[in-house]
DNA sequence: GGTTTCATGTAACATGTTACATGATTCT
DNA sequence: AGAATCATGTAACATGTTACATGAAACC
């Protein structure tokens, strides 16, 4: 078999949930999985293009729209993915710019230092009032199998712990830049 | 100019610390950026070449090792260097295969999901354990420029406080996954 | 009739990782 | 003497992003 990457995983989970097309699966990412990962078109496409001819997937035939390919997950592709599941995930080492401009920022004058933190609360605040937004639908429960509802739950409870405490770490570090 | 990567002004603030080998940068990255930026052999190397033949950096001569090659920021690194840090940060995706599969985990039986969970908090709890030694070695005070000391500490309080969250929900969430 | 969304895909570019090769120096 | 660390670098591989091209269908 080819390549494995991690993108093939989350398109084999989404297409576990549905068979979707190439565009619905850009629209999972965008929509669901954002804030945690990410896919584009430019790898996508070449992906599901791999998926097929390792028989991981297959297309579903006779759309109303010739141009649409719908895809399946197959036995194989599950049987693959279950396995990843199962798997230990090792960390892959972050790349925060952010963070690694702030460290070097020693030189700059504080109020910059401080406009570009509170900038970074901003940006925060709002992402931790998506995650609100999306609680609340997940409550009203919109036609989600129930079973996994804990889960959706679980990551986006993970988005507001984490934004709350970079929020709270800005305010900190705001006050500490004033007083230094 | 050719390109400009985020590698070369991790390099650039290492070198506007102290001139440096490709080794030195490699091992501040490894020790003090590591967490929120990781640079590797393969990426520095072709990076510095890159960089001396566009004048951001000069090789010092004359080390007692002929074989080490010490480079330092030049004038034209510094105002390249300061121009970044004045530049506004656009936050880049993550991609975090962890939080994937635990969305995709509730297939899984619960006690699996309860040990990748204990798994991770285990993980957090190591490195909140780095970040708190680091912070006593920085209040000892050694060799650090005292202007660079509050921009130190707030990157070990964000990687404190962020781990803390994480360690949190990880308890509400094993709590939530026994319930379920 | 015009704009937005749906839909697929490629090419060029940019970035990042791993394995390998080599050998000196320092520590135990 | 042997192991660990210092030190540089390349090649192959893997991954990821952006811009472009194309056009249908749905919405307003």
């Amino acid at each position: 078999m080819a390549l494995k990457n991690k993108s093939m995983y989350a398109i084999l989970g989404i297409l576990n949930l549905a068979p979707s097309t190439g565009y619905d699966i850009k629209k999972y990412s965008d929509k669901v999985l954002s804030g945690f990962w990410n896919e584009n078109f430019g790898h996508i496409y070449p992906t599901l293009k791999m998926m097929l001819e390792d028989g991981m997937i297959n297309i579903l035939p006779g759309e109303i729209n010739e141009k649409k390919v719908r895809y399946a997950i197959t036995e194989k592709g599950r049987m693959e993915y279950e396995a990843w599941l199962l798997e230990e995930t090792v960390q892959q080492p972050a790349r925060s710019e952010f963070m690694l401009k702030l460290l070097f920022s020693s030189s700059l004058p504080r109020e910059k230092v401080i406009f570009m933190l509170e900038d970074y609360k901003e940006l925060h605040e709002k992402n931790v009032g998506k995650y609100l937004e999306m609680q609340k639908d997940l409550e009203q429960g919109n036609a989600i199998a129930r079973d996994r509802v804990p889960f959706i739950n679980a990551v986006l409870r993970r988005g507001i712990l984490s934004g709350e405490a970079v929020i709270r770490w800005c305010d900190e570090t705001i006050e500490e830049m004033r007083r230094a």
